[in-house]
RNA sequence: GGCCCCAUCGUCUAACGGUUAGGACAUCGCCUUCUCAAGGCGGUAAUCAGAGUUCGAUUCUCUGUGGGGUCACCA
């Protein structure tokens, strides 16, 4: 008989979610639905100082956006007082624990080297110098981390614990308690750190970490997300990278986490969403571009040139913001000076436009498609020593930018009249 | 400092002791193009160092170096 898999992701409510905290939460819930197992969300609250309010909040939000949603919890520590309690009388029976004043505080009942497996590092160690006669619970009744965390995964048989590699050096302490306890303990899977923008330290605050909710607000999708910190310590085995939910799910495995810290790399991250994006059926990627748009500049035209330069939703926004779509919208104001291609002499760029109005005007309203717009333009381009004596004249007068796309979308975009307006009045 | 952990292109990574050290992102070049974007094709780029084991080390061992973690009534 197997047992059933039980992961916990058991953050301090101290602060904001970042990538490092929420990976470790994504390899437990990643192990949990891959082996049908319970992942369970709790809230280790017990330092009254340090906490943030709202945080908690924050975090489940976080989880919620990334849809690791938790089967048991939230349990929050600072509610299970009795529970650590009854646990510390327990230990001060059988002669492992002793008051300390206010305090309750572990018996150390042999300080030696440790040794244990790990499902990631493999074997490890350490010596006894980790280990002294610790506190249980603090004098102001809440139990520490070393003693509560260790309860709590008793309480909720949890079998597997997701943990980031700060711990090993204090693992003797976990082991010597469940040893006086008789119980034998949880799998291990130490993570390595998610490492901060300058690729040493830990990732965190001031070393670029985002609150997580940021990433949600800049309009990344959570899969892509997901299938981006997944990869970043672990990989399949094979070359592929782009997984849905649930392909993750099938293939992760704790064998191929690596040992060694990574670095965020928002480029990779960028591309991976811009991949999910493409999966994305054309009405959602519709509806989500135009409403990432002010309200007067919802045309849905203009999707298709929006979505070959975005790689998450929130550029949408930024592309708007920056004011590269305003010339759809209204007649571009430019020094006629740009009209000019490669020393062209302004009377043979009036006589190619007014070519290309004329060409254009034989274009009825109902026809007027990039296709034909491009099939007439290109026509006549071909004729000219360059085509670009033809097609920047018209980019620029439909545009008023030295980059920008191509004339025939822009000209199929404002429709014939306003195309047509725009090179008479560059003329 | 003690103890512990880690070490392949700039970044994320692949390679049962035998590969021209592979892929992806980024970057560069070319094609496509009036420009931009997108797309296609290609290039540059790595085994931290030194010993040892071996016919043969990225891979195993040791030492060094570098980086990280931890030494609380914080988690």
């Amino acid at each position: 008989m197997t047992e059933k898999v039980v992961t916990r992701f058991a953050p301090s409510p101290t602060g904001f979610m970042h990538a490092g905290s929420v990976r470790t939460a994504l390899y437990a819930w990643l192990w949990a639905k891959k082996n049908n197992g319970t992942f369970i969300l709790r809230i280790e609250d017990t330092d009254k100082e340090r906490e943030v309010s709202g945080s908690a909040l924050h975090i489940m939000k976080s989880l919620q956006w990334l849809g690791l949603n938790w089967d048991e919890g939230p349990y929050f520590q600072s509610e299970r007082l009795p529970i650590y309690k009854k646990w510390g009388e327990k230990l001060i029976k059988t002669g492992h624990a002793y008051p300390d004043g206010n305090a309750l505080r572990f018996k150390i009942p042999e300080k030696k080297r440790y040794h244990w497996q790990d499902l990631v590092y493999g074997d490890l160690s350490a010596g006894p110098e980790a280990l002294d006669d610790f506190i249980l619970i603090k004098s102001d009744g809440y139990p520490t981390y070393n003693f509560a965390h260790i309860v709590d995964d008793i309480e909720m048989s949890v079998t597997h614990v997701m943990r980031g590699e700060e711990f090993i050096s204090s693992t003797p302490k976990f082991l010597s308690l469940y040893e006086a306890l008789h119980i034998t303990p949880p799998h291990f899977a130490t993570l390595p750190v998610i490492l901060g923008r300058n690729g040493k330290k830990k990732l965190s605050k001031r070393d670029g970490a985002k609150d997580l909710l940021e990433y949600h607000e800049e309009g990344y999708l959570p899969d892509a997300f997901i299938n981006f910190l997944a990869l970043l310590g672990w990989n399949p085995g094979d070359e592929r990278e782009i997984f849905t939910r649930e392909e993750l799910v099938r293939v992760f495995e704790l064998e191929k986490i690596q040992k060694s810290g990574a670095r965020m790399s928002e480029d990779k991250l960028n591309w991976i969403n811009k991949e999910h994006l493409k999966k994305l059926p054309k009405e959602e990627i519709k509806k989500n571009i135009l409403e990432n748009l002010p309200k007067d500049m919802q045309n849905p035209k203009l999707v298709p040139v929006i979505f070959e330069r975005i790689s998450k939703w929130g550029d949408v926004r930024v592309l708007a913001g920056a004011g590269e779509l305003d010339f759809f919208f209204k007649s571009p104001v430019f020094p006629k000076e740009k009209l000019l291609y490669k020393g062209m002499r302004a009377e043979q760029i009036i006589t190619n436009l007014k070519t290309a109005i004329r060409v254009l005007q034989e274009i009825s309203e109902s026809n007027f498609t990039t296709e034909k717009v491009k099939e007439a333009l290109m026509t006549l381009a071909d004729k000219l020593p360059s085509r670009g004596e033809l097609l920047h004249p018209v980019r620029m007068a439909l545009s008023g930018l030295d980059q920008s796309p191509d004339p025939f979308t822009i000209a199929e975009i404002l429709g014939k009249n306003e195309t047509i307006e725009r090179l008479q009045k560059a003329i």
